[in-house]
DNA sequence: CATAATACGGAGGAACCCTCCGCATGAGAG
DNA sequence: CTCTCATGCGGAGGGTTCCTCCGTATTATG
């Protein structure tokens, strides 16, 4: 689950300083991006990393390979929280949790995505990490939503895809202003309330 | 309203020559970046209108500015359009005919439009052209609905923000395969059903 | 036609992307 | 602990792209 053991299956586990260093370059690279967006110098990231380009072209080859890293990374964190979510002893208020994660995800981390479609659609070999991913998370998305759905709390009619489909159009839409923000909190509020189960 | 006449005001109107190679390049560039995407290289623009790069940067400083001019340019048409539109003998044909060119343009423009929000978030002077460009796709929206509205077609509490938040979010969060397009026309018809009055 | 204002072209500096290869270092055998 | 070698490191440097600068050419005007 954690992505530190990543790059271990081929024929040997990695050696040790080739870890330390994919891991700290990995860490340094969501900082740069963050700061600068996904354009951001790559020389950028060894540099403030204190290793040699080199080092990074070997383990990120161009800023495709890099930029999915970021992402995967980023989804393995948001997966990790909904299968804690499973545990919750609320199954609504663990859905409303993970609706409030996506949103945040899709704020944050929607130019690098952008990016990520574009250098995907210029290079030659189309990514495997953004459909895996989305399915991933559908599946996560499915999970809890069952469980609201036997809890009674939600509609049966609502699946993940659907759900996502939704957050991600009013999200993406949003202005980067704190008003437009705060819109899109809103819509996503009215949105889940047409989600649940109004008992009179 | 066309943009062949812009770049004039400030003092003279432009010599002969100048106009030339700006509309030129201008169509050009709307050309390269439709074949590669919006990051393609910028010196392609000029080698292929046969102009030296200077000539290029002189009108368009950096890659924000041809952006923009592209983006403008693609604006403007479909205001045009939308004017046309509000002589149409049927206001609620005419309405539809816009929601579907909205569509289009969306489709068509959606790695336009994210290159130039990174652009913007980059450069140091934020860009105008898109908050104007917005706004007056507002105001083009507005008066085709506001028409519908007083023909007694479409529900009154509906305004061209929403439509466009709703599109915008439909279209941008579609996939880029056949299915994907297929499904955003198929919402899109379905919201569109749900904003027009429907007597019994 | 003469002159001034304007525009053109492309050499070249700076930044960036990525590759290559000589040297360093960690992992496992003895 | 030492030896050996597979693995990893660093950074010089070549190719590309972005953009600037300025000598030359073209257009507008009297």
């Amino acid at each position: 689950m954690d992505a530190t053991e990543e790059r271990a299956s081929p024929r040997r586990p990695m050696r040790a300083d080739a870890r330390r260093n994919h891991d700290l370059l990995l860490r340094v690279a969501a900082e740069v991006f963050e700061e600068q967006g996904p354009y951001a110098c790559l020389e950028d990231i060894p540099r403030r990393a204190g290793v040699g380009v080199g080092t990074f072209y070997r383990h990120f080859p161009n800023r495709q390979a890099i930029l999915e890293a970021v992402y995967r990374e980023q989804i393995d964190a948001l997966l990790a929280k909904a299968a804690a979510l499973l545990e919750a002893p609320s199954a609504g208020e663990a859905l409303d949790a993970w609706v409030q994660l996506m949103l945040d995800h899709i704020l944050k981390q929607r130019g690098l995505k952008a990016a990520l479609i574009d250098t995907d659609r210029t290079s030659a070999t189309p990514s495997t990490v953004m459909p895996l991913c989305k399915q991933q998370m559908r599946a996560a998305g499915d999970a809890l939503i069952e469980r609201a759905q036997a809890a009674g709390v939600i509609r049966t009619d609502v699946r993940a895809a659907d759900l996502h489909q939704m957050i991600h159009g009013i999200v993406q839409t949003a202005d980067e202003t704190p008003e437009g923000l705060a819109q899109a909190q809103r819509l996503v509020a009215i949105m889940m309330d047409g989600v649940r189960v109004h008992r009179q």
